[in-house]
DNA sequence: TTCTTATATCGACAGTCGTCAATCTAGTAG
DNA sequence: CTACTAGATTGACGACTGTCGATATAAGAA
């Protein structure tokens, strides 16, 4: 990051005396753009939609009527093993896209509120 | 689908036979949720954003003043090879983020427009 | 033509990811 | 208590991904 960040702030002059050289292929940005750390943080985000049975998994959970859905009827229409549906369950709760809360023998799985539109602006700002 | 389909529809019974053994974790949902295919598109757009470089690499793009950058510009901050570049530009380029145009001896990358809302969009429609 | 430079492609390697079988944990029922 | 069941965790394996060095391509300069 302090790589970076130094040199960014020096990037400028750098291309302005070999400017007179050869170059001049285009202004670069003195936007300092997204730093490490923030697109570190960001491609997690996106990381845990990356994948087509966690999509189908959010889809199922969002379209359940009473908000909330248990793993067996998240296992049965993905076609996977029940420690594969956990194993995305626990990706899509550590996102903070999911809840989960154990009742008695089962565990139940629901949309944390408009964390799907906190994603969303994610790339708004880019 | 047609699975689920049938699934869902029986399910209610079955849920009812088996009721008064164990059972009854809770009601199913009746939608089909999304296909297989669709949540493989929809996961491929969202891999190509799921890498922290890639991320910086939109972000320098949609920074720049002119809307396009050159290899140079984008190659430089990321403190990266040029060929992990190239690669990460034609990943995001084949996702229909970036659009590459080549002149003379430079190639400048610039965003697509609407894609990056576009792809705001699948979260919403999931 | 030959030389140089910007960018893309290829091949290889290490690290990550999705999946499953086996096991463990924690509730419930008897 | 034991037996059963829902779900999580572990370990292993194959597939995919990010990275780099080497090379190829293509365009301008000499």
């Amino acid at each position: 990051m302090d790589v970076n960040l130094l040199h960014n702030g020096y990037v400028t002059a750098t291309v302005a005396v070999e400017a007179n050289e050869t170059d001049a292929c285009c202004i670069p940005s003195v936007v300092p753009a997204l730093s490490a750390e923030e697109a570190q943080g960001k491609a997690q985000a996106f990381k845990a939609l990356a994948d087509p049975n966690r999509l189908r998994l959010l889809s199922i959970v969002k379209a359940s009527e009473s908000g909330e859905s248990c793993v067996c009827d998240l296992t049965e229409p993905l076609d996977l093993g029940q420690p594969t549906v956990s194993h995305h369950l626990r990706i899509l709760v550590d996102a903070g896209l999911l809840n989960r809360e154990k009742r008695g023998t089962w565990a139940y799985y629901s949309l944390v509120p408009g964390a799907l539109d906190e994603v969303a602006g994610l790339l708004a700002s880019l």
